[in-house]
DNA sequence: GGGGTTCTTGACCGCCTGGTCAAGTCGTCC
DNA sequence: GGACGACTTGACCAGGCGGTCAAGAACCCC
């Protein structure tokens, strides 16, 4: 469908589905060079040439999980923030829509951190950040301009806030098992006024 | 020496160093998986049995790198703060160390980050993270006996510093190549009074 | 029930990997 | 110069990997 173009039954959508989601899991919980192609299909009872009737390969499915993930958070946040016109409102809910995609998704956030780490996969997730990057900007210059929030790079701001959130979501969500809205409570008051508060 | 017990000569020492040396800057390049140990010695120009001399495997001479790293980082954390009794300003002079101390060994990122996303390298990393979170959460209940910065979860302030400080190192010190002494200005000034400004 | 398409099987292949080891060289102390 | 460790070599190995493919099963419409 996204790169493997072949038509596929409602039955085949699902099987192809299944890998997908049974790589995933496995890709999170032992990593992606560990996890075998004959592990996916192992997990999914199925024969080996079934992985390479629905992919071209362990890589492009990798490749096919982040950039559906990035797009998935993406359309979250922009569907949550629609009817919002303060843009200091706006980086608010679309902080809080993160944390709550985020704990829906926690394997992602392991893909994403081997992404970076490996040079051909690299590009791939530089490209859905620069996204997220740019929205956070976006709502940021106009903080700015409307003399919301203390002069600075837009995007220097945009950077320390994906940091603290995505460490957040790790850490205290996905580790710990806390509660997504309260450690969003949290992120916002801390990256809004800070350890001194106000 | 660390966990392969073999008394090495001065020249033994180097070599051994010329390995790891290496291992690291492949490793952080390419990758952990995709970085065989023909390559490391390879690009060190000696034989495969070199490598089994030094090292009991691959796996180990990571998992040193990793427990390298944290130690040294610490280190260099504490004797910034050494003379310092504010807990407040140790816990600025501590981020400005860690960001001084990024700056100069980039690719350990990689490595940390590479480390997470695997099952068997996670618990020597959460060591590692659980005494840089100590150290911080000690200087912030202090300051929050004091009454010097807002009431909370020191363990999840000390995360918080903790993401935003290392995503900043990341993005905008090895990225962009930007100056870490800025960079630490601005992730002092946004952690301790955030967006909004006092 | 024929025929076309989608889907499935699993033996098979070439390749490369981490790791071994018998053999040899180097350095140095007596 | 001999002898004893510290070091080095590189051919070699078993095993596992990603990926292929000829053969067949399942499904569906006529």
């Amino acid at each position: 469908m996204t790169t493997n173009g072949r038509k596929l039954t409602p039955r085949g959508k699902e099987r192809r589905q299944q890998l997908l989601d049974h790589a995933t899991q496995r890709f999170a919980e032992t990593g992606y060079h560990p996890t075998s192609v004959a592990d996916i299909v192992g997990g999914v009872g199925v024969g080996k040439g079934v992985f390479y009737w629905y992919f071209d390969s362990k890589e492009q499915l990798f490749l096919e999980l982040l950039a559906e993930a990035q797009r998935d958070l993406r359309r979250t946040q922009r569907d949550a923030i629609a009817s919002e016109d303060d843009p200091l409102r706006r980086l608010e809910i679309g902080i809080r829509a993160a944390f709550r995609w985020w704990a829906g998704h926690p394997e992602i956030m392991n893909l994403l951190q081997f992404a970076a780490t490996e040079k051909q996969f690299r590009p791939a997730l530089r490209q859905g950040q620069s996204v997220a990057l740019g929205d956070a900007v976006t709502h940021l210059k106009e903080a700015i301009a409307e003399g919301r929030i203390t002069d600075g790079d837009p995007e220097e701001l945009a950077h320390a806030i994906i940091g603290l959130t995505g460490h957040l979501s790790r850490e205290l969500v996905h580790r710990r098992g806390d509660d997504p809205e309260r450690v969003a409570d949290l992120a916002v008051t801390l990256l809004f006024d800070g350890l001194r508060g106000r």
